[in-house]
This record gives C-alpha cells, structure tokens and sequence, in this order.
RNA sequence: GGCCCCAUCGUCUAGUGGCCUAGGACACUGGCCCUUCACGCCGGCGACUCGGGUUCGAAUCCCGAUGGGGUCACCA
C-alpha cells in the first residue's frame, strides 16, 4: 500500500545553510536512514539573482560534515537526475505550457512597474496584498496582440476563486485554506526559470518524493502546491512541516542572529558529534531521561510522531554543555587529533611550528574537562608553549602572604625541585607538601605562587600535573623568573 | 491587517483523562569534593496563558479570548 520511502533535501544556494536548514536535512536523512528508504539531495537554483558564490559548497561541506551521506544527489548521481534544476529548465517549461493549455494557467504581461503600484495602490487602501488578475481574462485578442508583440510574459496559476484546498498535515492533521485568499501566483519567470512551486512540484513528483518534510515556513504554501499536484495530475506525497528554529528574540533564526551557519559552528569548534545530537533535539525529543545520542542510536529510535509542532528558541548554553560532555567523553588521542588543528592555528606565533603531538597529549587530559569548544585549547594551555610568561608580579603574593613570605616559597621550591631526581606527580606533590610543612604555611600558600610562577594564571589545571608535563627544566626556569620579578619590584 | 500554525519552569522538553502535591535537561543558585579553576556528586529556585464548558475526575477533550510565530515577491 505504501509507496517506498524516498525523501529530500532540496537547499537552494543562496546563502550558507543556518542550524535550522540543516536540521530539516537531518530530519530527513534520519527518517530514510530509520524506514530503509532513500535520502536525496536536489540543488534548487532557480534564483540566479540570488545565488551566493561558494554556498554549494557549504551545503555539500556541512551535510559530509555531518555524515548525512545521500543515495541520489549531486556528486553521487541517480537515476531520476540532474539533481540541480538550473539543469532541468525544459521540463518545466513543457509542464508550464501544458498547464495553460489544460486551463490551469496564463500567460501574464504585467511589467514589474504595474505590479509596484498595484502593491502600493493595495497597501494605501489597506487591502489584502495580491496580483489583481488583470491578464486572467484577457479577451483572445489582446492576447494575441500582447504575444505576437513580443512583450516579455510570465506564467501564473490560474487559482480558483472559491472552494477550500485541504490536506494532511503529519504533524498538524487536517490543515484547510480558502482558495480566495490564494495568489494567481507565479509558475515561471520572464527569464524562463520556474519559480520554486513549479519546480518543487514537478521534480518531488518525477523523482518519486514519497515525503515532503519541510519547515513550517511552507505550511501556507502547500495549498499552491496541492493545485498543482491536481492540475498536472499528479498524486501529492504525504507533508509534514517541521517546528521552526527561532533566534533568542523569538523571530525565525536568520543570518541576524549571528553565528547560525554549521561551518561557523565546526570552525569555532564544536564537534560534529555535538552537532548531529543537539540538532536532532532542536524539535524532536524521545522521552524524558535520555537526549545523548550517537548516530546509530538516533536511526534507531528517530521518528517523526516524537516531532514537535511548536517552534522553539536555539538554546546555546545547552550546546555549549553538550560539547563540553562530548570533549571529556573522547578518547584522549582522538581529542588531541582533533584539537591539534586549531592550537597549530591559534597558539602565539613566536611558538614553533609544527607542535609535538606527543607533548600535546601529554596536556590534553589537563584540559579536557576545561575546555567547552575545540577553540579554548590554544588560549587555555599556551602556557605550555611560551618560553616567557607574562604576568603581574603582584599576582605572585597570595592573600594572606606577603612579598618576603612569597619569595621565601619560591626560593623554597626553587631548592627542593633543583634537586628532586623523578620529576612527577607524585614525587611533586611529596615534595612540595612537606616542604610547605618545614615552612610553616599553608599547602595553598605555596602552591598558588607556584601556579602563577608555573602557569601565568590563578586558574590552571591541577599544579602537580601541570608541573610534571611541563618538566623540571621549564618549572625550574619560570620560578627563578618569578624571583627576578618579585626582586625588581 | 488577511490567512495559517502553535501554546507546560528563563530555555528545550516528558506528559495523550485518574500514575501529576507535573518528571528530566540546560541556565541560575546553596553545599560537598579540593592547592586554584574545572569536572563530578548532593540540594534549591522555577511552569500547565486566561475564561468557559464536557466529566465522578482535566496539563491532557471541546469552545472562546489572549499571546507568540509563520506567510502574503518574476526569493526559496
């Protein structure tokens, strides 16, 4: 009874694709991926004006990013391509002639000057917004004049003026329109591209789309396109218009809302892993207890009745969360594969090129549960780099010391270290806690000027480690730095 | 403004008539752990938009209001 599932991503290149763009695509891929069905890519460029140089690109980039691979598409191929409709024109055009001569459609001459005012003379009266069918009922003459004049035309949808178009929203259930409150909207341009009605109509159909799971930004759409499916006889897929993505000021998430595009979101450094389970969130949940999931598990359990219907806001503390979660669960030479890009990138330039990844790794599980994105590591741990730290002495003296308490503790450590033989956590932490004791401070006495001489800061990893990974030879070297420093005060 | 969709903590959500004095997560917050920061652990704050029905019983069903969003291009 049913028919195969096939479904589709269909971006049009106009621009980088934002989290909400994305997460359709994954809706989609998950559902093909859950029922066994097909997952196709279709490249809507029918905007030429609008097209953005290198948003293919992104499109391609963010969904291989993501691992959202796809059976007919671009670089793939399939039987019912070209899956790019700049290539397709001449289907559409046939089908849009074949429409005027079925009585569905009509040519319309109307220059964009007279629609302006049209809009503008609406707008004043404060009347609903619509082309006032001025070419509809065009006597046979004028027509004929118009065409054989050579008078650039469009091609509109003839709607009906009354009656209701209703559907079956997934999601929603019965969605009813009143077909007067419908445009005689536009089917193909003067230039000869259809518009995307037209186009999505024609090719969901002839590429045997099985399921249109779109935004809900289409809901008041889908009535044109049901007309069309019955003008052009063909059968309607099933629809369901996914919850919309909203910025923090509760509007559709757009470019304005900053940093939305899933390229911006990989170089900032979240991972992908991150991504692929906070997308799936953003509009669909399974129950109350669970929300890590890893891809496999998502196929398994994803369905579209756990889909919400309401629109929700992009919750980055969360994201910011589950990044961090996913960090501290990687295994610590992956993590340091995937970290080591951006440190090479953002680390001080005075640091040599190319790291030593054995050094690195050595600092990565000192980080890794400080960190929150891939891009904190270099401004968290250049300290494991530099060979001068920059800091004001003043940090050095502890709250309760004083400057001649402060260099006795370093001087102190300075001695013991010098001579320590194994260099490591435990035999630091040995050392440095009795001689604390011989001093008669407090242990967090003498470990914070050791933390500022040994890391520049006053938040660092534990100091221990720290000390052991950084090495005897740099420790010891950064605390007679601080004693200069504390000196020359 | 017309049309359409939606409505549970600040945010994301669980909940499909009794399991709800409404559960979880993020954020916020108190504490513990502790050499700092972070992680982790324990606790707290915090919501069924309102008004009518239906029912023995409503967050759950119906109606209305209100609120929010989407859409009204030779853009998708």
């Amino acid at each position: 009874m049913d028919k195969p599932v096939r479904v589709r991503y269909a971006p049009s290149p106009t621009g980088f694709p934002h989290v909400g763009n994305i997460r359709t695509a994954l809706f989609n891929w998950l559902f093909a991926r859950h029922t066994g069905g097909k997952f196709i890519v279709r490249i809507e460029d029918t905007d030429t004006a609008r097209t953005v140089p290198g948003s293919l690109e992104a499109i391609i980039g963010s969904l291989r990013w993501l691992g959202l691979d796809w059976d007919e598409g671009p670089e793939v191929g399939g039987p019912y391509g070209p899956y790019m409709q700049s290539q397709r024109l001449p289907i559409y055009q046939k089908l849009a002639e074949q429409l005027i001569a079925a009585g569905f459609a009509y040519r319309c001459f109307c220059t964009s000057e007279r629609l302006d005012n049209m809009r503008a003379a609406q707008t004043a009266a404060k009347l609903p917004l619509g082309y006032d069918r001025h070419c509809r009922d065009l006597s046979t003459d004028e027509r004929n004049k118009l065409e054989a004049s050579g008078a650039p035309s469009i091609i509109r949808f003839k709607t009906p003026l009354t009656g209701r178009t209703v559907f079956q929203d997934m999601l929603r259930g019965e969605v009813a329109f009143e077909n007067s409150g419908i445009d005689d909207y536009v089917l193909l341009k003067t230039d000869g591209f259809p518009v995307y009605h037209l186009a999505n109509v024609i090719d969901d159909h002839l590429m045997e789309i099985s399921h249109v799971l779109r935004a809900e930004e289409w809901l008041s759409s889908t009535p044109k396109h049901v007309m069309l499916y019955a003008a052009l006889k063909f059968e309607a897929p099933q629809f369901a218009h996914m919850p919309l993505i909203l910025g923090p000021d509760r509007s559709k998430l757009s470019k304005r809302h900053g940093a939305a595009t899933l390229t911006e979101y990989r170089d900032q450094g979240y991972l992908q892993e991150t991504m692929l389970n906070f997308l799936a969130l953003l509009g669909w949940s399974l129950d109350d207890k669970n929300e890590i999931f890893n891809r496999q598990q998502l196929i398994d359990i994803f369905s579209l009745e756990r889909v919400s219907r309401t629109a929700g806001i992009f919750n980055k503390d969360k994201l910011d969360w589950l990044n961090g979660m996913y960090i501290r669960t990687l295994p610590v030479e992956d993590l340091t594969d995937r970290l080591l890009p951006f440190m090479e990138k953002d680390l001080p330039a005075e640091i040599k090129r190319p790291l030593d990844i054995n050094y690195v790794r050595q600092l990565v599980p000192l980080i890794r549960e400080r960190i929150i994105t891939l891009k904190d590591a270099a401004a968290y741990a250049d300290f494991f780099f530099l060979d001068q730290l920059e800091y004001d002495s003043a940090k050095l003296i502890g709250k309760k010391m004083t400057e001649e308490t402060t260099l006795k503790a370093l001087k102190g450590a300075e001695n013991k270290l010098s001579s320590l033989a194994s260099f490591n956590t435990a035999s630091l932490e040995d050392t440095l806690r009795h001689l604390a004791d011989d001093l008669g401070i407090k242990t967090g006495e003498l470990f914070n000027p050791l933390r500022v001489a040994t890391t520049a800061r006053d938040a660092a990893p534990p100091l221990f480690e720290t000390m052991a990974v950084l090495g005897k030879e740099r420790c010891l070297k950064r605390i007679i730095a601080a004693l200069t420093k504390l000196a020359g005060n």
